[in-house]
RNA sequence: GGCGUCGUGGCCAAGCGGUAAGGCAGCGGUCUGCAAAACCGCCAUGCACCAGUUCGAAUCUGGUCGACGCCUCCA
């Protein structure tokens, strides 16, 4: 029995999808006007991890993620760029992308863009003008009047009558009736180009909130399963989606709302704003490989905060090279009789599962496969092991890296040279010429190979 | 001011009323030509603090201190 933590109840619930073994999800994705960092990609990797675990216990999952390519900051951006939005947000677009695929995390099925579904926004206001939910004003905007929907403030757990003003609302420049309401679609003002759209109220541009109220409903109608996004969100973003949601569409919108907490950086927010960010880019140029990465932003639960650490990289780096070492060395036993571990590994793959069960736990699943892991190693070392119950344990390895994706290495060929140099040293030690030996593990170690010399001979593997 | 989250060993982190998982680092040993990797052993009488409930509290209640977040377009 799977359990999340349902924001907007404010405990821990069963899930229970809509429809028997499929469920529909929709994760807030990336405003495209910069590269990601690594904080934003926090978030991705709690969904990849949520995404996972699902298919891991059988789900079939619809995920849908956005990419807002027309807000305040990309028509900024653009202009002062040169380029136009397409040309510009189609860039960030890719690379986008392209962290995803370094960090292994696997892609939604559709990544609507929000300028595609103008029409479809448009449609919307139309209808929540005419329920009464909105109203338009003098400058060609059009607002949601927040005091018609009651139940407004439940997932932010607040009272809209004791919303204060606040610094962002006197920068609001458009003409609303009450500072709580907020903008569905936004008139043409100067300074924003040749960026708008034609609409009843005139040219102008689709607020930010109404792309996931209408992109999640075009994909997985007016009502699904779980819908994700940062604690920040919770309020307006999401707050404001449902309002916009149901009162269109008069349907429950969404079952479960899980919000992922924030990345830090020496104890504070990671944020662009506060321009104490880094992209994924940047540590990867700093040496530090994608799978450690993926590894430090994946086991901290993810309604923890995370402060990240170069430390916590290093970590995660002999960590995961220590599941690596075990997963070599089971695929490398030939003995023929040993110790049954199928109990033990049943019950490492049962707990893994449990643990993930209760609200992704992967901290404590980690715990349950490190136990099994040592266990491993112990057997080994005593030729305890049989090749029957090695292949086993990979079976098992195989199972777990469906979460967390970082064990699979693809070894690259060793070039010749490299190959000869470990077959000199064989020589060398062979004629107890330590010092040549030494010299040529030195120069292969220069060349980020390690060797090691296990009784079965010399293996290599790529310095982390 | 309102609404929240969090404080567990040197660092990270599980724990959800029954006597502190796991990872990293460190220390001693085995193996090795020396290493590396692996193995064996050691590493929190205590969970921010103070009260309380209970046979029993890191876990529940109240309070104190501290950190962080949201409060109209930040993941």
């Amino acid at each position: 029995m799977i359990h999340f933590y349902n924001t907007i109840n404010r405990k821990l619930e069963i899930f229970t999808p809509l429809e028997d073994k499929k469920v529909k999800l929709y994760t807030c994705g990336p405003t495209v006007y910069n590269f990601a960092h690594i904080g934003n990609l926090r978030a991705y990797m709690f969904e990849d991890l949520l995404r996972r675990f699902l298919e891991f216990s059988g789900y079939d999952v619809h995920h849908v993620m956005n990419i807002t390519d027309i807000d305040d900051k990309t028509i900024r951006r653009s202009m002062e760029s040169g380029e136009t939005l397409e040309i510009f947000t189609e860039k960030y677009t890719q690379a986008f992308f392209n962290d995803l695929d370094t960090l292994n995390i696997r892609r939604a099925h559709n990544y609507p863009r929000a300028t595609e579904f103008i029409t479809q926004m448009i449609d919307t206001i139309k209808v929540l003008i005419d329920k009464g939910f909105a109203y338009s004003s003098d400058d060609g905007s059009v607002f949601f009047k927040v005091s018609k929907f009651l139940a407004y403030g439940k997932l932010a757990n607040i009272n809209p009558d004791d919303m204060r003003v606040g610094s962002r609302v006197e920068n609001d420049e458009y003409e609303k009736e009450e500072v709580r309401d907020f903008a569905l679609w936004k008139g043409k003002k100067d300074g924003e180009g040749d960026i708008h759209w034609d609409s009843p109220w005139g040219r102008g541009r689709p607020g930010w909130h109404i792309e996931c109220s209408v992109m999640s409903t075009h994909y997985l109608g007016s009502h699904f399963d779980i819908h994700c996004g940062g604690v920040d969100n919770i309020f307006p973003h999401h707050e404001n989606e449902i309002a916009q949601s149901c009162a269109a569409t008069g349907d429950a919108f969404v079952n479960y709302w899980l919000h992922n907490e924030h990345l830090l950086v020496d104890g504070q927010k990671m944020s662009k704003s506060e321009n104490n960010f880094y992209t994924l880019r940047d540590l990867l140029d700093k040496g530090m490989s994608p799978e450690a990465i993926r590894y430090t932003l994946l086991i901290t639960h993810y309604r923890q905060k995370l402060n990240f650490t170069f430390d916590k990289i290093k970590a995660s780096q002999k960590a995961i090279n220590r599941l690596r070492e075990l997963n070599r060395r089971l695929n490398n036993i030939s003995l023929e009789s040993g110790e049954d571990i199928s109990k033990m590994t049943n019950l490492m793959l049962q707990n893994f599962n449990d643990r993930l069960a209760d609200d992704l736990n992967i901290s404590g699943a980690l715990g349950e496969v490190f136990i099994w892991v040592n266990k491993l190693f112990a057997l080994i070392d005593k030729q305890k092991l049989s090749a029957e119950s090695a292949q086993s344990g990979i079976k098992a390895f195989k199972k777990i890296d469906e979460i967390l994706g970082v064990i699979e290495l693809i070894d690259e060929p060793l070039s010749e040279d490299i190959d000869q140099l470990i077959v000199d040293r064989k020589q060398a030690r062979a004629d107890k010429n330590w010092a040549l030996a030494d010299e040529i593990r030195d120069k292969l170690d220069g060349l980020n190979i390690i060797l090691e010399d296990t009784p079965q001979g010399t293996i290599w593997k790529k310095k982390t």
